[in-house]
DNA sequence: TTTGAAAACTCTCGCGC
DNA sequence: GCGCGAGAGTTTTCAAA
């Protein structure tokens, strides 16, 4: 199984990256290949686990998840199995969409969607601190969202 | 212009944020719709600004940015003026994937992607510490990447 | 919102480089 | 091995009701 990229694979990767709704016409005009090459390319990556998945981003503001947290969680323990423990449990709160065991003064941190500071304080009460072997969780929020981008540079 | 989100909506954007490849057949089948009013509907939920785009999600192990930092960074002004200017340099670096203005005990959060700790470690002294008005930098490192959600529960 | 038909696109296969 | 052309099969698009 080829693995290796050549400039042709990048260039798919840098156009569907920003826009995954270019059809395989346009892409093979974008890239002076014919669409039968494209549309194989594009397979190969999806196959070989470069393109993991194509999703829809929405607008949080519209969706009624105004305010993201920031909260770093650490654990009174660390071993093997706490830690799986937490990830674990952490994982199923709809509220976490992101979360990341991390080097320093902390072990994890979540980032939190909800709709309005009440519903974070509930989540935090109601959910994460409840959690076993948790020691302390500070919570930090974003005022501003200056730059947000899916697109890795290639 | 209706902005009112119905039950059809909801579930759409639902299967969308998940895998937005899902034909207008598919989808018209799984919601008991037409498929032109699949097609309608998505094309309004665009046209409102609800779905802001659709992209392909990397792996980004494969594509050699095995390395997530978050850094926290406190400014040592803080007028409009220096605010502003921060966010738009720090925007214009690749290496920055998001950069969040926060509440708390320092200004910005940003999450930046590089190959290693080499390569992040010149971001660092090259680019962003290069930057006026930089008080402090503070970095972290992300070991180990165990909920990674872009799909927002609705 | 639905239907239905035309246009556009996708996807596969086999040939040629 | 990789890319391309052509055609069958799908999907999208857009009227009209």
């Amino acid at each position: 199984m080829q693995t290796e990229l050549d400039p042709t694979d990048i260039e798919l990767l840098k156009l569907l990256q920003i826009d995954a709704t270019l059809t395989n016409k346009e892409l093979a005009f974008k890239l002076n290949k014919s669409i039968a090459t494209v549309h194989e390319r594009i397979r190969k990556l999806k196959d070989q686990g470069y393109i993991k998945r194509v999703v829809a981003i929405l607008d949080r503001k519209k969706i009624n998840k105004s305010l993201i947290a920031f909260s770093q969680v650490l654990l009174k323990e660390h071993t093997a199995d706490t830690l799986y423990a937490f990830e674990h449990e952490v994982a199923k709160f709809s509220e976490v969409m992101e979360c990341f065991q991390m080097t320093g003064a902390f072990d994890f941190i979540l980032r939190i969607a909800t709709s309005d500071m009440d519903t974070y304080h509930l989540f935090l009460r109601n959910k994460l601190a409840t959690l076993p072997n948790i020691s302390t969780v500070q919570s930090f929020f974003v005022l501003s969202e200056t730059k947000s981008e899916t697109a890795y540079p290639l």
